[in-house]
RNA sequence: GGCGCGUUCGUCUAGCGGCUAGGACGUGGCCCUCUCAAGGCCAAAACACGGGUUCGAUUCCCGUACGCGCUACCA
């Protein structure tokens, strides 16, 4: 026997941009259940009207597309259990707070905000927990009814036990226990009606049929809260799994100020979204041998709830970087050309053919670590005049014996046909027999004479990206 | 403060009673090489602390310390 297959779901609030956590736990969860052949679901959790940004989910959701993962429900894309966007489902949790009040679960509350303020803060001051007093559980019917009346806005709150305690099962932390008294009376519906997440969650959840919450560790502390609704509402309950938190440099939780958090500012710096998602994946999980290189299909097969570790993960931008780099290198010719494009023009260099832009992005694909990098190499091939910045070099250059190379190399070059790197190498070769200088006093000359610069690739390949009419032109410059 | 969770190289981690504590990033060195990058090889680098349990603890239990999270009519 086999369980059925899991349902899970991501559920962001729409309030701005996809935090690479974000991206963690719905990589997560759609390993997972890609993984059992179960189906992924997004939801979007816009019951605070105050933080609603406008445009912020359709960003999630094009966002989370770059990054590869795909949804079987959600906004825009159907199913059977919609609508998927919890501000449209408002009746819904009215009439399943209605049940609890009907059944003595959940009681209203006519507290203001601000006696709520005043409150906690005189327990504060008096060195007591601050929490709800719970002043409204009290409140006889005619009380409520006479308060309703008058139409004094109201919460709905939850009425937990005051005394006892309860467990729980969490699939990568195992059993934890959590006492009634530490747990306050939840509000779970809001004076203007909408839900919070605490109800909203519970609910959805069920009438969506989800099998297993694959959150962050932020939720453990309100687990129980959640599992008391479950057992209000006589439901099951889910699988919970609470995963690690990413963490900053300085192991606080992973945050903005302290370096880049929206998956967007990786995106448009030229991250691959195959090298995010790698990373991100061996942050808080890991295979169990010494892998490191997955693709997203590969993940699938080998992700594991049972795997996940519980203490949250640096974000460490330097190895992100060198999955950057592994896959920018794996990359085909054609594909590296586009995704360093934008790079290329951006530094003036413009390709005539999409095979000379390849030619151009392959001889450096070993130098990048981010597409941008491109810049700084392609500056030699944009050169109007080579111009040898250091007094070390021109007296390289000048010197008798780097002249001789100059010399010899531009009159054998100006009748070379074909020309390509293997015929500079030959022709560099020939230089070499004729004057007898080879090495570093061979090649150094020359390579000022191209680029400016000591540091380069292969020099052969050099003369050939840049054109032999050119690299004469430089040469013969360089010739005093 | 309370509650909860956590703690193996600087970082990500393997380890599920007996290991020279393994791998990766980063760092250093060597090789390759005209140079740089890439690549290859090598090196330095960790079980938070204290008690138990056990023939034997990185591993199991309990404390302590430290860290993080939560403590809203936010998610």
């Amino acid at each position: 026997m086999s369980a059925p297959a899991p349902r899970v779901r991501f559920a962001p609030s729409p309030t701005g941009y996809l935090h690479v956590g974000g991206l963690r736990t719905a990589l997560y969860n759609y390993l997972f259940a890609r993984g059992l052949g179960g189906r992924v679901i997004l939801r979007i959790e816009d019951t605070d009207r105050t933080r609603f940004v406008e445009g912020a989910a359709e960003n999630l959701a094009s966002t989370l597309a770059w990054a590869g993962i795909a949804f079987d429900e959600g906004p825009g894309i159907g199913g059977d259990f919609g609508p998927y966007v919890q501000s449209e489902r408002s009746e819904i949790y009215s009439a399943h707070a209605q049940q609890l009040l009907n059944e003595g679960k959940a009681y209203r509350c006519f507290c203001t905000p601000e006696e709520l303020e005043a409150s906690r803060e005189k327990q504060v001051a008096e060195k007591r927990d601050p929490a709800y007093d719970r002043r409204c559980r009290a409140l006889s019917e005619a009380d409520v009814q006479s308060r309703m009346d008058n139409g004094m806005p109201f919460t709905i709150r939850m009425k937990v036990p005051l005394v006892g305690q309860m467990y729980f099962h969490d699939l990568v932390r195992g059993e934890i226990t959590m006492h009634f008294d530490s747990i306050d009376d939840q509000v779970l519906i809001k004076s203007d009606g909408f839900p919070t997440y605490h109800l909203a969650n519970v609910v959805d959840d069920h009438l969506m049929e989800i099998t297993h919450v694959i959150r962050g560790e932020e939720w453990l502390p309100s687990a129980p809260k959640h599992h008391l609704l479950y057992d209000f509402f006589g439901w099951e309950a889910p699988a919970f799994a609470h995963l690690p938190l990413l963490l900053n440099a300085d192991r606080t939780k992973l945050s903005k100020r302290q370096g880049d958090v929206a998956v967007e500012d990786y995106r448009s710096k030229g991250y691959l979204p195959a090298a995010l998602v790698n990373f991100v994946a061996l942050l808080g999980w890991n295979p169990g041998d010494d892998r490191e290189l997955f693709t997203l299909a590969e993940l699938e097969k080998t992700f594991s709830l049972e795997r996940v570790s519980k203490a949250g993960a640096v974000f460490d931008i330097e190895k992100l970087n060198w999955f950057n780099a592994q896959y920018l290198r794996a990359l085909p010719p054609a594909e590296l050309a586009e995704v360093c494009g934008p790079w290329m023009r951006a530094a003036g260099f413009e390709a005539e053919t999409p095979a000379r832009a390849e030619a151009v992005v392959s001889a450096f694909a070993s130098y990048l670590t981010v597409p941008s990098d491109i810049g700084a190499h392609l500056r030699f091939l944009t050169l109007g005049q080579v111009t040898l910045e250091s007094a070390e070099d021109r007296d390289l250059v000048a010197s008798s014996d780097s002249q001789k190379v100059l010399v010899r190399f531009a009159d054998l070059a100006e009748t070379q046909d074909p020309w390509a790197t293997p015929e500079v190498k030959a022709l560099i070769k020939q230089v070499q027999s004729d004057t007898g200088i080879k090495g570093k006093g061979l090649f150094m000359p020359l390579r000022l004479a191209l680029s400016a610069e000591q540091h380069g690739p292969d020099l052969g390949l050099m003369a050939e990206l840049l054109g032999r009419e050119e690299t004469v032109r430089r040469i013969r410059a360089q010739i005093i």
